[in-house]
DNA sequence: CCAATTCGTACTCTTTTGGTACTATATAAG
DNA sequence: CTTATATAGTACCAAAAGAGTACGAATTGG
């Protein structure tokens, strides 16, 4: 089955809860471990995410004492394209897409090389008119 | 990285030799053995695939001798979303949305519960607005 | 009846993913 | 300057999923 990973799943559940306390405390910095007991879920795994999510600049890393995360952009700036990058890598719905050195090992034999592009482009706009504003409606 | 399994990538190489095999030779009926060597790919395999669309309507099947598959709609008539479908299994994006008796076991915390829903509806719309033939065009 | 062909199930091997641990680096406070 | 508190990076292991294969059952035409 096509499915997210629960990196994924965790990532957005984890940006809705920083989003939730930076509208809510106006708190700038906030540490993975607070915001593990905050959702509940394991600590290291939290710590993975984030840095996942910073490394793609999504949010903010600062080091030391006093460091945490926080937020880089609005809530409604952030979309599910890019969220799922950071944590699954590119979006790809094929393995011929990424390689140009060659299709695959059966390229001379592929009617339909290089024709997933159009679905992968269709895929990826489909993720990027989600924010992660929309994904918080309804939220308690 | 979120990708289509192999079984998808050899669905859509199987049904496009179908399509272009019908449309050239007016044959109904072609037998797994010839559809793999036609596409170079392991009979086992083909056969497999095969029977994924079969079980799908998809394609059609005639057992005994002299039987074999035959497409069942004309390759406008076939969209991705279908046959990912059928070599995939359903499209969901997460785990939290097949699941109806409960979202995961941090149900209790989780502030989006319920909400990757506009996201596959997105994804799959985009799915089905792609068709064999278009995954086709550019072909030798 | 016999040959050809699909159907269904089960099994094994490989790859990917999820989760954890450990060490290094950076920063603020005393 | 030292220490406490964070993040950064890497490596590792177990569990799950995927890919491929094999074998027997069922069906149909000659």
């Amino acid at each position: 089955m096509i499915k997210l990973s629960k990196m994924t799943d965790y990532a957005v559940v984890i940006l809705a809860d920083m989003a939730e306390r930076q509208n809510a405390e106006k708190i700038e910095q906030t540490s993975a471990t607070v915001i593990a007991q905050s959702t509940k879920l394991p600590e290291p795994t939290v710590s993975k995410v984030l840095k996942l999510l910073a490394r793609q600049n999504i949010i903010n890393s600062t080091r030391g004492a006093a460091g945490g995360y926080s937020l880089n952009k609005a809530p409604d700036q952030i979309n599910m394209a890019h969220v799922i990058t950071a944590t699954d890598g590119p979006i790809a719905l094929t393995a011929c897409v990424d390689e140009s050195t060659e299709c695959c090992d059966r390229a001379q034999n592929c009617s339909i090389k290089g024709q997933w592009n159009p679905l992968n482009r269709a895929m990826i706009s489909a993720l990027e008119n989600v924010s992660l504003s929309e994904m918080m409606r309804g939220t308690r």
